[in-house]
DNA sequence: AGGTATTCACATGAAACTATTCTCTGAGTTAGG
DNA sequence: TAACTCAGAGAATAGTTTCATGTGAATACCTGT
């Protein structure tokens, strides 16, 4: 039977060792060239040990510089140093980019109490009862706690800073207990746009993450590659070359362990024994492929409208850049036509901006004059992935 | 010619509104004693 | 009378609208030569 041929080779697996090794939620027992700064996260956390209160601390770094996988190894050594020595102490992290999760004033809170062991309705009460409740747990039992925030600086973009402010702010109503945060952002600029109260509070300390350079981050691929991948099926200069293409990238590791683990995964599918390089070069265009079909795909109606629209305009006039004025009268017609409700200009111009972030759009401020000001948006598509594009946008808008 | 002042066509910001989802509260209803 | 139901008030959130203000430089408009 042929399906039986197809799961024996993939039973057999001639890439593969263990593949979950290569996944980014993976936390390695070693992290090669961070041991300076696990040191420093560990000795400003110690204290905690003690019953002590700890500084509050602030990470930063680009992504895939390892913050996140440094501070979490400290957390779990620090937990298990808490049991043996029966110290009253929870570490509790706590990801405040988690849409629907912890990316509001509200649903950090709700989380944090949800860590201790409560129960938080997903809404309905005002926030101070919240914040009520979140004292009533740690105060129940004395305890040391300490909070990791990763990637606050998205969810203080959302909201006032004056949440942090409070945060720092709620030692002063606990009596037994004492808690503490650990802040990681990848916005270097974050702790400058803040109040300065609030600065001055929350990073009592700081520690900085460089990006790896090409070499370190080929220690950590041969370092995880050897666990992942059977014998012999990666070369040295699979690895290099891995390397050089995510050290492109700022440094990014997590890039570059996403890289090598499709890669190894279209090797495994071509039925080879051996990653080659343009397994690599092909992982590369994949992802990148994904990343913006994917986005394109699941996002909302009225962006794929405009998108629609954008897409349109360029096609139909044969240019490279249009300005918002054009895009929003094509797109009102498009949305009779469709009979879809027309939002405003405001909107569709955020929409544009949006996609900009996205990098689907690149779309730059620019002046004509007497002319007026307005975007000048270039669509950041690839030509092969156009026509894809098109039929996803048809699909689901009718283009 | 050279220097200002205008002016366009949006950008950008803030606040307010809307619909949806959810809790909590208290009045009214029901069923059992 | 205790338990139950159910409507209404109040919150949080996402997505928008409304209102207000900002802005870079190509042009229009002066000016004095």
């Amino acid at each position: 039977m042929k399906l039986d041929m197809i799961f024996d080779a993939v039973a057999q697996n001639p890439i593969f060792e263990n593949k979950f090794i290569l996944q980014t939620n993976h936390t390695p027992e070693v992290i090669p060239h961070r041991e300076a700064q696990i040191e420093q996260v560990a000795s400003i956390l110690a204290p905690a040990l003690r019953g002590d209160r700890t500084s509050n601390l602030f990470v930063y770094g680009k992504t895939g510089s390892g913050k996140t996988l440094s501070v979490q190894y400290v957390q779990h050594e620090l937990l298990k140093r808490a049991q043996s020595m029966q110290v009253p102490l929870r570490v509790e992290y706590i990801n405040c980019k988690l849409k629907k999760v912890a990316d509001t004033e509200y649903r950090i809170l709700a989380e944090m109490v949800k860590k201790l062991g409560g129960e938080v309705p997903a809404t309905g009460l005002p926030t101070d009862q919240i914040y009520n409740r979140f004292i009533d747990f740690v105060e129940k039992e004395k305890k040391t706690v300490i909070f990791i925030l990763d990637e606050i600086d998205q969810a203080v973009k959302k909201m006032s800073d004056n949440f942090l402010y409070n945060l720092t702010r709620l030692n002063s109503e606990l009596v037994k207990s004492q808690i503490s945060f650990v802040g990681i952002s990848n916005d270097l600029t974050f702790i400058d746009q803040l109040d300065v109260r609030v600065r001055s509070s929350l990073s009592e300390e700081e520690i900085i993450f460089p990006p790896y350079n090409a070499l370190q981050i080929q220690d950590i691929l041969k370092e995880r590659a050897g666990k992942a991948f059977k014998p012999q099926v990666v070369g040295e200069g699979v690895i290099a070359k891995c390397a050089a293409l995510a050290a492109r990238e700022h440094g990014d590791a997590r890039r570059a362990l996403d890289l090598l683990r499709i890669a190894g995964e279209l090797a495994e599918r071509e039925g080879k024994k051996h990653i080659e390089e343009e397994h690599l070069d092909k992982a590369n265009e994949k992802m990148e492929n994904e990343k913006i079909l994917d986005v394109i795909s699941t996002e909302p109606k009225q962006f794929q409208i405009v998108l629609s629209s954008i897409i349109q305009l360029l096609e139909s006039k044969k240019l490279q850049k249009v300005y918002t004025g054009d895009i929003y009268n094509i797109y009102q017609e498009f949305c009779q036509a469709t009979r879809n409700e027309i939002l405003t200009q405001r909107r569709v111009s955020d929409i544009i901006a949006e996609f900009d972030m996205l990098g689907v759009l690149n779309a730059t401020v620019i002046s004509h004059g007497r002319h007026g000001r307005t975007r000048e948006i270039r669509l950041n598509i690839p030509k092969h992935l156009l026509g894809k594009v098109k039929e996803i946008l048809r699909d689901s808008v009718g283009m």
